[in-house]
DNA sequence: GATGAATGAGCATTCATTCAT
DNA sequence: AATGAATGAATGCTCATTCAT
């Protein structure tokens, strides 16, 4: 519902309502409707990255693990959009979000390094390198999944295969 | 306000307060809170891409162009970062902003291409790539007013450097 | 209200309703559900007191004092008890309000002091003496007006009379 | 609980926590949160008469048993002032209680009555004086309990004194 | 054009109580 | 006798918006 309707536009209620339980049940589970939220997006990251560090780890050439990076990039986000949305949203006014979000990013580069040495050790690539190219892929990936593309008349698929082109260089060690 | 709170957490009163008008007043120039913030939004879009275009009109090499391009960039996301936040909230309810908020990206687009043909004329480059490059710099430029690369404990100096490399490449029509 | 169902019993919205005005006008004029019954004890407290030394001044013999001095205090307490029943809940859970109590009650005793100075000056009697009057009143009149006598098989009548006694002789200068 | 919180600000799970049981145990012995309370109050009554019959009993002077009464009497309402206040604030909302309370208050004045007959037989003092003094005492041991002689500015030694010295009067037959 | 008191639907959260196990 | 998860009505409060002056 937070990936639907957004922080501020999902009602605790309406949360409830779809759990069949009542309202006091959820109140025993989340301290609050900012908890519920962050309980959401914490999952959401483990899944994201599960699923990316398998696209990444599975053998294949460069531009063949570029295909797989982006478009399982692609799902999820298309997926979870409003949910990421939400949680912008919501770190704007509550500050113990911010440093949930803060935290699981630091996770994320942690484990990036970690794929980075396995798949190509010995590269000198700095890390800051690799973020950059995450949040190239994060755009890019959210823009093709909101439909930026099609309202700017511009082709998706081109857009797809330049960034695929850019990923794979990366991993190429470029 | 909607920069330091967000949508949800601007209130009418607040901005009322601010300007020294009634509460009724507001009404009498935006139909809506919403149709405040998109106001500003426009704003800010306008004044982003006025300065965007000088800095990449004014003469130079590629990498001093990319330069000019990443710290215009960089200050504008650092003082706008929350107002930016603030629509994408608002999109998220309303289908009006949206509709908005594509046509300020067309436009944009569409200075781009102009803008492209005036210091490059006849490559081929498609404009995804800028499309592309446009969204790697906003997002990177985000994240850095947002200190992202402190609190992931990487150089901030680093990450600019390498920005501005892949803009300015981008920029020598490679 | 506060008077009938206690500061718990009531509901805000009740209040409004009574009014005739919408729940968002009485947060206009308190901040706080707590703030309306401060003000209504206020109030009280001041009709009380006014009450009080228009009964103590108006001449006559100390019985006739004592005899006003009692059934002015029965009359408001009969009327009053609950809000006062109400401030002293509301204080076991707010600070503020106790301050507020005791603030008044200060005020009470000064002016205590000063009504005495006026109907019998150069008397040393000590001002705790009369406090315990004081307290003795209000403990005894609230009973009364609670039923308390003839809940007990007691003489409401005989209540009265000793309480009256012993005001008298207080005036007396005793 | 209830003396420190209130009756309202005293909720049934805190009270549960703080036994080591589980909620519905707590239903298996009081029917209500109010039943809790009258238990509570009605333990309280019996211990605070059991203290006053020994301080009444015990041989010496009107004077000494005064003291010994007003002493006795201000621990138990230092103690358990804010009991008593979660009684009031019930009553108000809830005629059982209301109805309890009376029948205690009934059997003190039985007991005092009792009490009055063994230390000066023979008396013809009306059993309404005796309430009004017991009323005095309470009103005035817990003022001092509550620390209003300090907030008021006066002299709690006073107080106690001249209130010891109204009591010894009655008690000497006056 | 400006005012600002009034509106009232909306919403997060609490907490006494129940009941199947 | 004890459990404790589930209940859901109740309630304080907010805030975008209106409209008579």
């Amino acid at each position: 519902m937070f990936n639907t309707f957004g922080y501020a536009g999902t009602d605790v209620r309406r949360i409830v309502a779809a759990t069949g339980y009542a309202t006091g049940t959820f109140y025993k589970h989340f301290a609050d409707k900012g908890a519920a939220l962050l309980a959401a997006y914490e999952a959401w990251v483990v899944e994201e990255w599960d699923a990316l560090r398998d696209a990444i780890l599975a053998p294949g050439s460069p531009h063949e693990r570029a295909e797989r990076i982006v478009s399982t990039s692609a799902d999820l986000h298309a997926r979870w959009h409003g949910l990421r949305q939400a949680m912008q949203s919501y770190m704007q006014v509550n500050d113990e979000a911010a440093q949930t979000y803060r935290g699981l990013q630091q996770r994320q580069i942690a484990i990036l390094g970690d794929l980075r040495a396995e798949i190509s050790p010995g590269t000198d690539r700095p890390p800051e390198a690799d973020v950059l190219l995450v949040m190239l892929i994060e755009r890019a990936v959210e823009g093709i999944a909101a439909g930026e593309p099609d309202a700017l008349g511009l082709r998706e698929a081109t857009m797809r295969r330049l960034l695929v082109g850019m990923v794979a260089e990366a991993l190429a060690g470029e």
